[in-house]
DNA sequence: CCAACCTTACCAAAAGATTGTCAAGGTTGG
DNA sequence: CCAACCTTGACAATCTTTTGGTAAGGTTGG
């Protein structure tokens, strides 16, 4: 028996058992299991549950959180496609030419229009 | 006045006044504003906000994640921190010695009264 | 074999995120 | 100046996440 039980592990790293739980089906710190299916906690998860702790309390967020930052380092696609959105266009909006922005003042009751109609698409 | 106020910005974003706002709040998509504070929506941001639909609809998750994401490149501190504990130890716990795993073994008693103590430290 | 663990799977309370609505007050175009 | 906008702020309904508990059943050490 190389680690300790769900029920040792808990007082140890200030988590309940219930939430040690939690923290796996997120996918942080998932424990070694025996061939019966019990949790095993070695140093390893120990320290990282502790280190968890400090983490969420330091900076202030949760689990939901970091799981996301553990989504978009583990799926590719996702993390290019959050990247894609935050990069847009950070920049000043000052590069538009007085020309453009006529045409977008002439065009504006059209796409109004335009909104009106996709509305009733999405109705029907 | 070079934009859309927040109520002709809503029906053709697809988002209600009052998301506009929460949106701004979390920290994307931020408009331009008049010199009284009237919010201005151009055309980065009306296009932001339309893709800003898809990105949570495709993939499931919602504005907070996202604003997490932004936090996380914003904040450099914060995205150390996060990176920091993300790329600790996520190899297999096989490189332990069975000497290190009797010494674990025989100080696991200790570990329990420490964790013990530290409570009664909380406590007091 | 039995007491004391562990497992998963639920139900539900507490907390937080999302969204609407309303109130009090400032801005603007005619 | 007035109607029709806009602003911020607060309260609240709703939905999701977080957290605890409990039930039904498997595992283990003595």
């Amino acid at each position: 028996m190389n680690g300790l039980t769900i029920h040792e592990a808990a007082p140890i790293t200030g988590w309940s058992p219930r939430m040690l739980r939690y923290i796996e089906r997120v996918g942080l710190v998932e424990p070694a299991r025996t061939a019966a299916g019990y949790r095993l906690y070695g140093p390893e998860q120990l320290q990282r549950l502790r280190t968890l702790r400090e983490l969420l309390a330091q900076h202030g967020f949760g689990l939901a959180e970091l799981g996301f930052a553990l989504r978009l380092r583990d799926e590719p696609e996702l993390r290019a496609a959050v990247d894609q959105w935050l990069d847009a266009v950070p920049e000043r909006p000052a590069e538009v030419s007085p020309d453009d922005w006529l045409r977008w003042e002439q065009e504006k009751h059209q796409a109004l229009l335009a909104a009106v109609n996709l509305r009733e698409m999405e109705i029907a």
